[in-house]
DNA sequence: ATGAAAGCGCTAACAC
DNA sequence: GTGTTAGCGCTTTCAT
């Protein structure tokens, strides 16, 4: 026997196939034909077909999450943490890696092709091209970054700036008077908005003495690298290096191993997304949350009300920033892990 | 305006329905009449539909990926190898976990609604329905795991033993007597197989005392407070302890920190899966690495091989174990970063 | 090489 | 409440 459709189940059921559809989906119907018909269906093993019923309805229950490296641990987190959304409304997940710009507004254009009814993008770069297909796109989507200001897209940013400077503050409490910052691509808008914060968080005081210098790329192996350059060319040591995420903070943490420096007496490192490496490494590296698993959970709700309703005017959402202390910036807790206490990060 | 649909090009290239169809889909066609299809359908930007087409071929290009958790490490280094693999066929991946059992064999069940044409799956416990389900599939599916014997599926299998075996070999090496093996949840595949391994290769010595403890679940927390009891509980301190992966390796260095035990001098402790964490542990992780980016290739082969053919014979493939050594277990390198040397983790 | 027409499996008007 | 029918957009016979 070959697929079994919905007009098997209809003839087994001796109803119409419109009766057959209506019961199965929970339209009006009457008992005995709801009866009849899930009696037939069960028997027969019916399982209703995506693809028709998607060209029929132009639904298609799944939705897209979109990021430049699935590797990275804070796309892992929101990405758990959308698919728990979604997965409660029954839509599925697809993956798509943005790879360049171009490549990225290719992704928001094959959106028509219909094959998600939604999609989360966390572009790395925002170029003009990219805006206006968002805008264009018939399929709803949300941002979580930063797009230019009247953008008519939904979006949903960090607070970088307010991270930064609670970073920055921390570490002046602790006593850090110089202070780097090492940035990862500048021309990204993570890149671009957290330097931004460091410059203004810097500037609000006349006391400190910065410098930025910058990885190739947002891995350790480039914060590594990047920061085994930065102790060679600074004259005098600095107290403490803010790094524009967590995996370039741990490459800071590995060079300075590697130069035999101590973290945090001769060296306070910051890291930025609050990923759970931070508990991995020794010390715990001190870091930024950004709230990912929050713009994760938020992106996926602004998604889900747009598609119930398409006319709802342009959201921005903003989620605040907190910074989790830890052993790379403060020696008390360095060697008892939080598991000890049973408290975890925030979740 | 509303949808471009195929009939709008057909239309505005002067030619038929089916005509343009072909020029699109390079079948037959003159010269002629594909420059005048790719020039309207250019003009009108026309985009296929891919429920539409899905509908008629069977066919959807896309291709799903089930774990437990899409949060370890591991299974993110498998997804990232799939897509990449997948990617370069034009198959999208649509991401799915795997819940428990029977929402495991409902989730087999689903592949008939037909929304992917190939499944790859990594389950945590395997029952007799989901073999059936996977057997009964109109829709391929190849698991990464251990199945029983004969079953009519694709697997890919790490060398579970083998790579204990190796770690022991190791372990002893360096002078290690006393060992104990932290396993996870032991009605799990990784944790029946990971612990046999461990079992046969202790019995193959007879000059080792060993005994198994065993973790609620396969994460750093549970890993932290298993280590912990096991120190309570032990008379004698043990000379190492493996882990049934990174994460309860991660959480049993932990927990020696919080006892003031210094790894690798106190307790040497080696992980399975040698995920990136392992690099980000201080000292690094010494781990069993199982080659989940080699498995994960070699499933997506597997099954595109099998969606090419369906007639194929069910084929078995099992990837070779390998050791990385790291601080974890040998004194010397635990203050130098392998970023130092550049060399990386194998690929 | 091209066109006419059927039909993939389903839902939604519409009439009863 | 139920049945008849049209049609979603596309590919693919089957003629020509």
């Amino acid at each position: 026997m070959g697929r079994v459709t919905i007009a098997d189940v209809a003839k087994r059921a001796g109803v119409s196939l419109a009766s057959t559809s209506r019961a199965l989906n929970g339209q009006v119907a009457s008992a005995a034909t709801v009866e009849k018909v899930r009696a037939a269906a069960a028997e027969l093993g019916y399982i209703p077909d995506s693809a028709a019923r998607s060209l029929r309805t132009r639904r298609t229950g799944q939705l897209a999450f979109a990021v430049a490296d699935i590797g990275n641990p804070v796309y892992v987190e929101m990405m758990r943490e959308i698919e728990s959304v979604v997965a409660a409304e029954d839509y599925r997940l697809v993956v798509s890696r943005t790879g360049d710009a171009d490549a990225t507004v290719d992704l928001v254009r094959d959106l028509n092709r219909g094959y998600v009814d939604g999609l989360i993008l966390s572009p790395l770069r925002v170029t003009d091209a990219l805006v206006t297909a968002l805008e264009a796109s018939t399929v709803p989507a949300v941002v979580i970054g930063r797009l230019p200001d009247g953008a008519g897209v939904d979006t949903v940013m960090a607070d970088s700036e307010g991270g930064v400077a609670l970073a920055v503050e921390h570490l002046v409490t602790g006593g850090a008077r110089r202070i780097a910052f090492l940035n990862g691509p500048a021309d990204t808008t993570p890149g671009r908005f957290r330097h931004a914060g460091f410059l203004r968080a810097v500037a609000e005081r006349n006391d400190l003495v910065s410098a930025e210098y910058s990885a190739e790329d947002f891995t350790i192996e480039a914060g590594y690298a990047a920061a085994s350059a930065m102790f060679d060319s600074a004259e005098d040591p600095w107290d403490a290096v803010i790094a524009v995420n967590d995996l370039v903070g741990i490459g800071i943490m590995h060079a300075a191993a590697t130069r035999g420096l101590t973290v945090p007496t001769d060296l306070a490192v910051v890291g930025i997304d609050n990923t759970s490496l931070t508990e991995v490494s020794h010390p715990g590296l001190t870091s930024v949350d950004l709230g990912s698993t929050r713009r994760g959970r938020k992106a996926a709700q602004l998604l889900l009300a747009r598609m119930e309703d398409p006319e709802l005017a342009p959201r921005a959402v903003r989620v605040p920033p907190s910074l989790q202390v830890r052993g790379s910036t403060t020696a008390q807790p360095s060697s008892v892990s939080r598991f000890a206490s049973g408290e975890g990060r925030p979740r």
